[in-house]
DNA sequence: AAGGGCACCAACCGCAGCAAT
DNA sequence: GATTGCTGCGGTTGGTGCCCT
């Protein structure tokens, strides 16, 4: 390990990368000459730091490109704009995070998500990036030790904050922090704050959730009524989070749940979230409804699938990260003819995010908030059995030994579908059971009558009543994703799609890759 | 002592938003 | 309206040192 002064602190002792940083930087130097000079890459040293600092000093910030220009420095503007981000502005603090401050990252990543700039916003002093790196390492750390992610106190903290907001007029909370997270997204969704979401002690009582206006869609003023809050994300690739919150939630949190619902076997949440290799199962006697959801879709290898499809079709975002062998053995048995990980990963990313908009509740971004309802949810519907296709086995028999009154359990159970390597069911990946919501159109709404009518119109439709109408309004040249819904039930005929269609969507969706290898296959057949 | 795994850190990459043209 | 450039963000990768076996 080195050390190296940098910039205007002389404590800091950087690790990693120190033999460059002893490099002697010199303009050019390094770059090899005159005119079009070759960007370097790579750490940077004390030299061109003092040229960044010069220029700085001399220009401002901004106009990172004109960095090399000016300067002669052979960095590309984005690094020099990291550079100085992250090490060179005077106003940072070096070292390590305070209790404190750690405690604040745990708090606001509960309520944020990764939305590190963000996070960063609120700890003056340090990056995004240093937040990240912190929260990636504790991960990894956590998740080895089968150890929650968030501290019971941040859970109880959150979660108490969850519930004073509870007497607050609904309408009126979420100004009080999420700023600019109240926004309506660029799809017209409302965020939705947890904040304003409620949990009722009775089972048998409908969740706030579906007493929504009929209008809700199209209202932002409503827009804390009750769900989660959505983040118009642009990104599509979060991972860990969701998990970890769920995680975290289930085992640190769960116990507050007690105070709402009727799961206070001790045991029953007792067990860290983590599946083999990060934790221990679940073993039948220790049935936990919902919140584990054991071999859940929803949990992919310590990792939550962030479009886990509670409420939605999504885009999916697997996490990047790695899948367990259960897991793999699982689509095996199931014989589903999936593609590999890889290639769904890269499929599902790949087309439009259109169908985004069609969450009414996204775990993307999600953070403990998010974690804790949907925990509390997943426990409720436990009995309704709305999560049941992310139950699978005995998990499942016993959400369903719990049913009660569930007017959704046929929907789930007649469909009897298999896990799918997406973290999800792969009818709710796509549209079968997508939610009419504002991806139906809000007509899908207004058509609601009642309060029943309401529940169905924001429930998940079964097939029978929704397949003829989707045929019709599918392009499956705009949404070719739209083809996995097909494709894994090999129902496509339900949906009226013709070969040639199929074809279309297939390449859009596969390109070279489809041509290829399926589709001489494919016109060798015809 | 050697090797592997892990923690930490820095930096890169790709994407998206936005403004200027 | 389309294009281009700049900027910011989040995910990911790679390097180095430490620790443990």
């Amino acid at each position: 390990m080195s050390s190296v002064t940098n910039g205007d602190d002389d404590q800091k002792i950087y690790r990693g990368r120190s033999s460059s940083l002893h490099e002697e930087a010199h303009v050019g130097g390094n770059t090899g000459g005159e005119g079009e000079v070759p960007l370097k890459k790579g750490p940077w040293t004390a030299g061109e730091d003092a040229i960044l600092l010069e220029y700085v000093n001399k220009h401002g910030q901004g106009n990172w490109n004109a960095v090399q220009k000016y300067s002669g420095l052979a960095r590309c503007g984005k690094s020099c704009r990291l550079r100085w981000a992250n090490h060179l502005r005077p106003d940072l603090k070096k070292g390590a995070f305070t209790q404190e401050e750690e405690n604040r990252i745990l708090e606001l990543h509960a309520k944020l998500g990764n939305k590190w700039a963000r996070m960063a916003s609120e700890l003056p002093g340090h990056t995004d990036n240093e937040i990240k790196n912190y929260w990636n390492t504790r991960i990894k750390r956590m998740q080895r030790a089968g150890l929650p992610i968030y501290p019971p106190e941040i859970c109880e903290r959150i979660l108490n904050g969850n519930q004073e907001s509870k007497n607050i007029d609904p309408l009126n909370i979420e100004a009080s922090q999420h700023d600019n997270l109240s926004q309506m997204d660029k799809f017209g969704i409302p965020d939705m704050d947890l904040k304003t979401v409620k949990f009722h002690h009775d089972p048998s009582q409908v969740p706030r959730i579906f007493e929504m206006p009929e209008n809700l869609f199209e209202q932002s003023s409503d827009s804390s009524y009750l769900f989660p809050t959505i983040y118009p994300s642009k990104r599509r690739r979060e991972s860990e989070t969701l998990y970890n919150s769920f995680t975290s939630c289930t085992s640190n949190a769960l116990p507050l749940f007690d105070q709402y619902d009727n799961y206070t076997s001790e045991k029953t949440y007792d067990h860290p979230r983590f599946y083999p290799p990060f934790g221990p199962v679940l073993n039948s006697s220790n049935q936990f409804h919902g919140g584990n959801i054991n071999g859940s879709h929803a949990m992919l290898n310590g990792n939550v699938s962030s479009s886990v499809p509670f409420f939605g079709a999504r885009k999916l975002e697997l996490p990047s990260l790695q899948y367990t062998e259960t897991q793999h053995g699982s689509w095996i048995t199931n014989g589903s003819p999936l593609p590999s990980l890889e290639s769904v990963d890269t499929m599902i990313q790949s087309p439009p995010v259109e169908s985004i908009p069609s969450d009414l509740i996204s775990l993307q971004s999600s953070g403990l908030l998010e974690a804790i309802v949907y925990n509390q949810k997943s426990m409720k519907n436990s009995n309704t059995d709305l999560f049941l296709p992310m139950i699978t086995g005995t998990s499942n028999e016993a959400a369903g030994s719990s049913t009660l009154n569930n007017p959704y359990k046929t929907e789930w159970d007649e469909q009897g579908e298999l896990n799918s390597p997406l973290g999800q069911s792969a009818a709710s990946v796509m549209t079968d059971y997508t939610p009419i919501s504002s991806v139906d159109g809000p007509q899908s709404i207004e058509t609601t009558q009642d309060h029943d009518d309401k529940l169905q119109a924001l429930t998940w439709v079964p097939n029978s009543s929704r397949k003829k109408r989707k045929s019709e309004q599918i392009d499956f040249s705009q949404r070719p994703d739209a083809l996995f819904d097909l494709a894994w039930f090999g129902n496509n005929n339900d949906y009226g799609i013709s070969q040639s269609d199929l074809k279309d969507a297939l390449s859009a969706l596969l390109g070279e890759d489809y041509n290829d290898n399926f589709g001489e296959h494919s016109k060798g057949k015809q």
